[in-house]
DNA sequence: TTGAAAGCGATACCAT
DNA sequence: ATGGTATCGCTTTCAA
């Protein structure tokens, strides 16, 4: 039998509104009533119900998140930090896995909705109508894509692919390939444009790029297993992956050719998961800052609750990409003698 | 502006309490009328509010899942698991992460009771008293630990484990290592306990075989690296690791170190993590069946919930683990030729 | 078979 | 500053 409010009443001799105020608002009761309020609270463990006040305040206390993956190591770390954030704050975090299917994405934004005060999606697969549909139903947040005014956590995937490129001309590299994930993801594209954009600005430097687009594939290791064939066959000394899991399927599948790495070819990945460092030669992979996102997906969304009625505030946030090297990356094959380089 | 009983009652032409009726047992109302109110609440898309239901029930409808590392991916497993049996029964489900840490974990337990009918403990890393005390105060189901009467579903840690010595013994090894995990992880002490089992049983067979326990070492891919040393200078041929974390770490120093695996050290894992078919040399790996698990886990809780009330349903499950064996695995160094074998 | 009404536990408004 | 009370949406007696 839980304690309730009343419990707590009659213990501290005081009404029920009593109690309610000296928890929730502490200014709004004399010092003398508060402080037994809150001892005869903390004495009997009360720990209000939050169905009960849900009713009546119209909120839950809980926020939903949805992932294409839990498998993808990228979201497990997004989800870390959302929960931290979301503790802080008091809110319950309900997380559902949707296995990359957009359909199922839909049906569970719609299921979920009614259950949470709002929702952060990471990684939409859905389309963007379908995300702007479900923006009205409920207050959203997106990570890792943009759509129209939504509140959105992004990684600045443009620079990350920046840093890439940079990192490759300066050793040596000519002929780049990217393979494609799947086309329905923001990030893919974002980085396929920042990928060219990279590689015309190298042009201007003097550096003459070129870029061959192989795809798409899953985003998965064996997308990569797949991919590495075709990177082999167009002749490129580098090979930039949609994410870790396809890079490192192309790692396995060059080892398995007897194709060094990173003497005839380099690899780099994207989103720096766990096991980039694990496999040899370690990965070199563009980090994005996972719990970061998690924690700021939160907090948009805190924002928004908080806003909720007023003019729609539409924010976004940007987080930085770092490049991390590690052994998959070396001079090219046939990069001229570093006292060649002009 | 949702949609209430009340509108549901209006648009059917009878009262809120035959709406409900015939929404929660068709058998309780007349055809006609079942009928009629059904279309209403269809084509207004009525959706019971369940804190409103949860509030008179008793019943939240949500269930809790706690996971010690939600970026060790034998987890996203199970959670995937017990997500997808949950739906099944309208469940939704909370989900949070301890990093490891037993005290996060008492704390977690406590703060999600209020929220859930139920909770399902993923592989508890707080005290046997501590669990029973939680038991008390809500219904759960243990993962990969057995304490007392409590629910539980297990995975046969020893039967993996003779497979894995079964496997090693055919190939030659006769010094045999095995890295801990945390001591107080369960699967840690049942495998150590079936490791023992089985090479005393082959000594029965006539075979000689030696273990070297190391250890304990953190259950990640950097308590693998730490171990790695350890194992060279024990002088055994092979090593069998807590968890594929660790393997990966064992493999990667190895590797580092220029030792050949499997030509001079053979490693065998547990948990057969996605991971594991992704380095080289493929990791040899017992594999526990993660999403059943996570499908098993949520059944008891549910038999748990009917049963509430009534005599204690203590119920157990022990699912099968089976040996995939990769290339990580291959002859002892020291073995004598197949022709010579008896 | 159906309707009216009493709560479930908390909050918020209206008095005092 | 505090108490009484209506109320949130729903389920569940109790009568009819």
């Amino acid at each position: 039998m839980p304690v309730t409010i009343k419990d707590v009443a009659r213990a501290a001799g005081v009404s029920v509104s009593t109690v309610s105020r000296a928890l929730a608002g502490p200014e709004l009761v004399s010092p003398a009533t508060r402080e037994r309020v809150q001892r005869a609270a903390a004495e009997l463990g009360y720990q209000p119900n939050r169905a009960a006040r849900g009713l009546i305040t119209g909120r839950t206390g809980n926020i939903g998140l949805i992932v294409p993956d839990l498998a993808n190591p990228f979201f497990p770390g997004v989800v870390k930090g959302m929960q931290a954030r979301a503790r802080e704050a008091d809110f319950a975090v309900f997380v559902a896995d949707t296995d990359e299917d957009p359909a199922v994405e839909v049906a569970l934004v719609r299921q979920l909705a009614k259950q949470v005060d709002g929702m952060v999606i990471a990684s939409p697969r859905m389309s963007e109508d379908e995300l702007r549909a479900a923006a009205t139903e409920t207050p959203l947040v997106l990570l890792n894509r943009r759509v129209g005014r939504i509140p959105s956590v992004t990684v600045d995937n443009v620079d990350g692919m920046r840093q890439a490129v940079a990192h490759l001309v300066a050793l040596g590299h000519r002929r780049i390939g990217y393979v494609e994930g799947p086309r329905t993801s923001w990030a893919n594209r974002e980085r396929l444009r920042g990928l060219r954009a990279a590689i015309s600005a190298t042009a201007d430097g003097g550096a003459d790029v070129e870029l061959t687009v192989l795809g798409s594939f899953l985003p998965q290791f064996e997308g990569g297993v797949a991919a590495a064939d075709l990177a082999v066959a167009a002749g490129v000394t580098a090979v930039i992956a949609y994410n870790d899991l396809v890079a490192l399927g192309l790692l396995n599948r060059f080892v398995a050719r007897g194709i060094d790495v990173p003497g005839q070819i380099s690899v780099i990945g994207c989103d720096d998961i766990v096991a980039a460092a694990m496999v040899h030669p370690p990965l070199t992979s563009i980090a994005l800052p996972k719990e970061q996102t998690g924690r700021a997906g939160v907090d948009l969304l805190l924002a928004l609750l908080k806003n909720s009625g007023r003019s729609a505030v539409s924010t976004r946030r940007e987080l930085p990409a770092h490049l991390m090297v590690r052994r998959s990356t070396g001079p090219a094959p046939t990069a001229p003698a570093p006292t060649d380089l002009p």
